[in-house]
DNA sequence: GGCATCCTACTACAACTGTCGTAGCCTGTC
DNA sequence: GACAGGCTACGACAGTTGTAGTAGGATGCC
């Protein structure tokens, strides 16, 4: 049993980072952040990094003089279990309505509806 | 602006007991929560209750001699912060693929899959 | 009218979160 | 071989969360 991650929402985007752009420094994690918005300082991320190498989910290499961090859990297996916990708490843990609430509230392009009638489609074959 | 609602885990297993079975005393409330496995005391109750009044999900009335508390957000708005702030942590905000994971790894009845059919066929309408 | 109850108000407190600052260690460059 | 700049290790600190204890007021029952 991979035990239930428990990442806070920091944590999380964080090891987004490593995810999107593969294994990288301490500083180029955080320009990624920067990037994308995040205004912390280097040593914050290097905090929230430790932190997730402590959780077991993501692990570092020394290169050279700095440390590389790369992610040990997939982006999947993540997104698995932090949906399922959603289902929990809002459905009692059925994903009917859940789907249900996304197709009536959100909007779609062409190309996915497209697929998700496909999906639909394929689902009692 | 209904301003974006931060509840915690707790919280919303309170929140859920008011949306579930309506107005009730903490007494009450301790007891749904009993019997939904969730081991608290009185006070923890007490304390979630007023938590929830703090930061305007909630709201009570005196009734003789206790309080009698009652939800002031729908489960519906709460659920459509909450499916999005999720979206944003792990697909961008993108509901599409979320739709297709919670599609490709749960399972339907008979029934929900003809109701998410008849959802899809209706969505470019 | 005194005691057992029940209710609220307040306080507490440890763990977790989000954020950094500082100290001290290498290393490449004049 | 001394200094600048980059890197990690540690510690810190306030806010949030989960959980509960205690004190003190009101109330119903004998």
């Amino acid at each position: 049993m991979p035990k239930d991650h428990d990442l806070s929402e920091a944590e999380l985007a964080v090891l987004r980072v490593l995810w999107d752009h593969g294994p990288q420094t301490v500083r180029e994690v955080m320009e990624r952040l920067h990037e994308r918005g995040r205004r912390v300082a280097y040593t914050t991320v290097l905090t929230f990094l430790s932190r997730l190498e402590q959780k077991g989910v993501a692990a570092s290499d020394k290169d050279g003089t700095a440390y590389v961090y790369r992610s040990k859990v997939s982006r999947q297996s993540v997104t698995r279990s932090r949906v399922r916990t959603l289902l929990d708490q809002l459905y009692d843990g059925a994903a009917a309505p859940m789907v249900v609430h996304l197709i009536e509230s959100e909007r779609f392009s062409e190309d996915e509806i497209a697929q998700l009638r496909r999906l639909i489609k394929d689902l009692d074959a």
